[in-house]
DNA sequence: TGAATAGTGTCTTTCAGACAATATGCC
DNA sequence: GGCATATTGTCTGAAAGACACTATTCA
């Protein structure tokens, strides 16, 4: 008998997990908030919108199980993944025990256009506030990554991922005023974007509209 | 042959892992910030320091889990947990897959003095930045969940969870002084936690200390 | 010249930070 | 009275917020 126990781990009473990941992909598109989907065509919930994401891999961080399956189910890479809550619910999926990491990302939709989204899978974005009916608890896996997108909105300067390279000033605000849900005064917006040194401007003009063209700024560093 | 496909789980691409609990228990001891750590006698890693926690079993949630931990190993029990950040490097643990999810939890160490601790296992508080070596990822767990209570200290209530129900307002101001590293003005912390609300007064004072009593008062709400 | 959006400045209020003298209870 | 800590207010500068008119381009 040993004087020195071993570690109390006992498959009976600690048997692994499946170990999910969904990752909640923001994008103003048209003028309001949204979430990339993807339509299921396999068993179980075939046809319903569901999360992107996937089951974890043994050699790979979650990080990395998530930009894997981000990019094999819809062609986007090289984005900046936040980790957000971790859903641990014992019935969460009836099948087995799954532990869902969730992680969020904000892309700029105009590097990604439907069309090309399309090649890959049947892929939709939904207005936040207009989700069609989720599995498990997508839904409140997108609402806590929300609150942490509006955070980051705060704190950060998360909102050049939504933008092109150069942007107006109007675009950018309109950005603010989309994820915050508030109006905002022009005057005092831009007042503190160039205050802070959070964006400069490049001389350059937009073209091809049919009023006075605004000035193109592009993020600082 | 099915029209629709199995979802595509399969356990020899997508094995199971275990998942692990890491609770960081962060309390003001001596005026510094500590954290609690237990001392393993069992194998391996026999006589090392580490986080407190364990393995999740299948019928509770990840949160739960911690509690069970945190009650069975140390007899704390009714705190708020946190999560904080889930550590998955592959290799992190040489055994076996292992996913560690992370809690961060504040107490008042006046609720749970050493002699009472001390009957349920080897358990010390380390100051935060003299932590003994700890094994796999602890230290980086531990420095993460640091992050977020100095997060949570500027833009949230937690502060109450470290005092008594009752306390002066210089032991509110050293509280803030430790957890944030920065010495505070008396006046202008006083007038901040009054004006916001924070904090009201009880009529009751400080009893025998051989200077002027303070003043004690209570958390809002 | 009309439509549409870009661009701009002042005033007020609020919040943060610097700063030092008096008050009280205990011995 | 001496010691130790509690308690208190003013001034200044920075940032946030309210608010409306002129400028420019295109059709």
């Amino acid at each position: 008998m040993p004087i020195i126990e071993e570690e109390s781990f006992d498959p009976e009473i600690n048997p692994k997990a499946a170990i999910a990941v969904d990752v909640v992909i923001f994008s103003v598109v048209d003028e309001e908030l949204k979430v990339l989907l993807i339509q299921r065509d396999f068993w179980p919930f075939h046809g319903d919108w569901t999360l992107l994401g996937g089951y974890a891999s043994p050699k790979e961080t979650l990080e990395e199980t998530a930009k894997r399956e981000l990019f094999s189910q819809t062609g986007i890479e090289n984005v900046y993944l936040e980790q957000c809550h971790v859903m641990s619910d014992p019935g969460r999926d009836s099948r087995t025990r799954v532990v869902s990491i969730s992680f969020m990302a904000v892309i700029n939709s105009q590097d990604y256009q439907v069309p090309y989204l399309g090649e890959k899978a049947r892929l939709g974005w939904f207005g936040y506030k207009e989700l069609p009916p989720l599995m498990f608890d997508h839904a409140q896996i997108i609402q806590a990554a929300y609150i942490q997108l509006r955070q980051r909105l705060k704190y950060s300067n998360i909102a050049w991922r939504l933008l092109s390279k150069e942007f107006t000033l109007t675009e950018l605000q309109q950005v603010y005023e989309i994820i915050s849900g508030k109006k905002l005064d022009k005057r005092n917006f831009r007042k503190k974007v160039l205050v802070v040194g959070m964006v400069i401007p490049t001389k350059k003009r937009q073209h091809n509209v049919s009023h006075r063209p605004a000035e193109l700024f592009r993020f600082k560093k």
